[in-house]
DNA sequence: GTCCAGCGGTTTCATTTTGAAACCATTCAT
DNA sequence: ATGAATGGTTTCAAAATGAAACCGCTGGAC
């Protein structure tokens, strides 16, 4: 999943709402043929499906799974660490914004308390 | 960065407080001229640096840089997504929690206001 | 001070993965 | 009915990966 450089851009591309193949091949850039193995394998982990397109034609759509949707915060983080590290200062970028306010939205790792903390102040632990 | 299998999984080790050659290696298992690959392209992306060994002897170890410590949000997402659906039902698992009241953590994407979103309420909107 | 193990790599070479291009069957628009 | 687009598969070369051997320096025991 997170072991290549194509699944997670797949899987972002199908966030924002790019669903075909020829689509997202165009859009990544990538060879047809790796193309058509990592969404092999993104079926096969459960985290995209194949439904019927949406617009009436005969061909397939991907489609996010709900364990698909649950990488949501994953993609949000890398794209904002992406957006505030990997451009020019000047240089044109986007931002992901919320439907209702158009304001870049926020993300937070809180306590269970909602207390927002830093990496310091966390630590794991085995659990059953 | 993303584009590849150890890179995440080497910043993660990091963040655990692992910041040795041997350690990573050991923790990680891949192969010593990989690692040192991958150690080189996250040192000169700026998201790792070199320090002097903290227990005083002559040896460097690997930390994180501020840029490096931005990843945070990312790695705590992949962390609970693995959590969640990388493990059998009744399979022993590890959770990161807070170092107050060793509650696992929260992770929340919200809007502006900081009411909790989903993938469907934000869009990506280009920002000079 | 000497010896030996451990650390932090680099080099070499075989195997695996990736990518570009050509090809192909089916579907769609005209 | 015809030609272009879709959604792939196949083939082959190039690049990345990994295992193993090697190497210089460090640290600890004696």
């Amino acid at each position: 999943m997170i072991g290549d450089r194509w699944s997670l851009l797949i899987v972002r591309d199908v966030f924002d709402g790019i669903r075909r193949f020829s689509e997202l091949q165009r859009n990544l850039g990538l060879a047809k043929n790796i193309l058509a193995s990592r969404l092999r394998e993104l079926v096969a982990q459960g985290i995209l499906e194949m439904v019927p397109a949406t617009d009436g034609s005969a061909y397939q759509e991907y489609a996010l799974t709900a364990k698909g949707r649950e990488l949501f915060a994953v993609i949000v983080a890398l794209r904002k660490w992406g957006e505030a590290h990997l451009f020019e200062e000047d240089e044109p970028r986007s931002a992901l914004v919320d439907i209702e306010n158009e304001l870049p939205v926020r993300l937070q790792v809180t306590d269970a308390t909602g207390r927002p903390i830093s990496s310091g102040e966390a630590f794991v632990r085995k659990v059953s």
